[in-house]
DNA sequence: TATGGATTGACAGTATACTTACAATATGGG
DNA sequence: CCCATATTGTAAGTATACTGTCAATCCATA
């Protein structure tokens, strides 16, 4: 007999599986992102960072002097951990944290010399990694997969707790040190 | 002057600019892995289960009397980290750990009443919190990125820290309490 | 100009996600 | 049977990745 009404169908319950969490999105997502920390640490262990320490670098390579908020929006890193990662770069010495004249509340970030250098010197290694994470696909196959990841986080953006915001970067141009 | 040797050209330094992050393939899977985290525990607010929890219950409900060393390979993740997870789903009496007669190193995982409940009832949320990662993508897009995330989490298995190893969870059934 | 609301960095708390190390126990080869 | 080796759960240490809260500071507006 069909069905006449528009009555939500209650779907029958799926059978609880293991299959169910292998195919599941959020368990391949959380399965790639183990295996590409993995393979970035092994790439880059002549180094000591990590991937969020690697992008933090880059942050603040691209935009000398930005404070530790407006780096958390850049690259959609909680503030409260980025602290952490703050303090770890500063104690390796890759970076520096100066007070602002005009606003006593915010620290200056800077690169070190040696912060300099690491991030020259670890490019080769970083993509060397972003290769391997892909590497088992063919060509077509990685471009496709990159196309409609970029496309999903994009969308998505808002849907995380940390949404990026990349143009917050600009800011801190009025008020530079 | 065309190159007649097969010496590895040195290529030329990538600039080091943010959009290098944002389109490498590690970032956009880190940043994946915490929107999808972030809808998962929003749908699932009402149960107070992480996405860890969650596939922990289904395995344990799929494998009556696994072991912790086991249940980690079944989920591909780490032995460490799950005995806090076991001990979480332990307090909240979701979960028995009885010690095992035949080994007295193991204890071994059941459902409690309760457990078995919970993971009845959040199913439909999880299904919804699955289906809202993808919800940006066109429907075919989805099938793609599905098939391309298993092809690729697959083929990188050993290269994971944890691999996955499905095939553990049968080993208990011959030491069954 | 005073004051309420916003911002900033810091801190405490929880939960992954890994490393190494260790004691208790199990197991297989001589 | 004995002993080297392996396995199991546990613990300590590091590093994300969040949630709150808080004091200091800034700023807009009444």
């Amino acid at each position: 007999m069909p069905r006449r009404t528009n009555k939500p169908m209650p779907s029958k319950p799926s059978p609880i599986t293991m299959d169910a969490v292998y195919t599941a999105p959020g368990y391949l997502f959380r399965r790639m992102q183990q295996i590409a920390v993995s393979i970035f640490v092994e790439e880059c262990s002549a180094f000591d960072l990590t991937p969020v320490q690697y992008a933090a670098l880059v942050a603040i390579h691209t935009h000398p002097g930005i404070d530790a908020t407006r780096l958390s929006a850049v690259i959609a890193f909680d503030r409260s951990t980025l602290g952490n990662v703050i303090e770890r770069l500063e104690s390796k010495a890759l970076i520096e944290r100066k007070p602002s004249r005009e606003d006593k509340r915010v620290k200056l970030l800077h690169l070190t010399k040696s912060g300099a250098a690491v991030l020259r010197d670890i490019m080769p290694s970083v993509e060397r990694a972003q290769l391997r994470m892909l590497q088992p696909l063919k060509p077509a196959d990685r471009k496709t997969l990159l196309a409609l990841m970029t496309q999903l986080v994009d969308l998505n953006n808002e849907a995380s707790r940390v949404p990026l915001r990349a143009e917050d970067a600009l800011e801190h141009l009025g008020k530079s040190s």
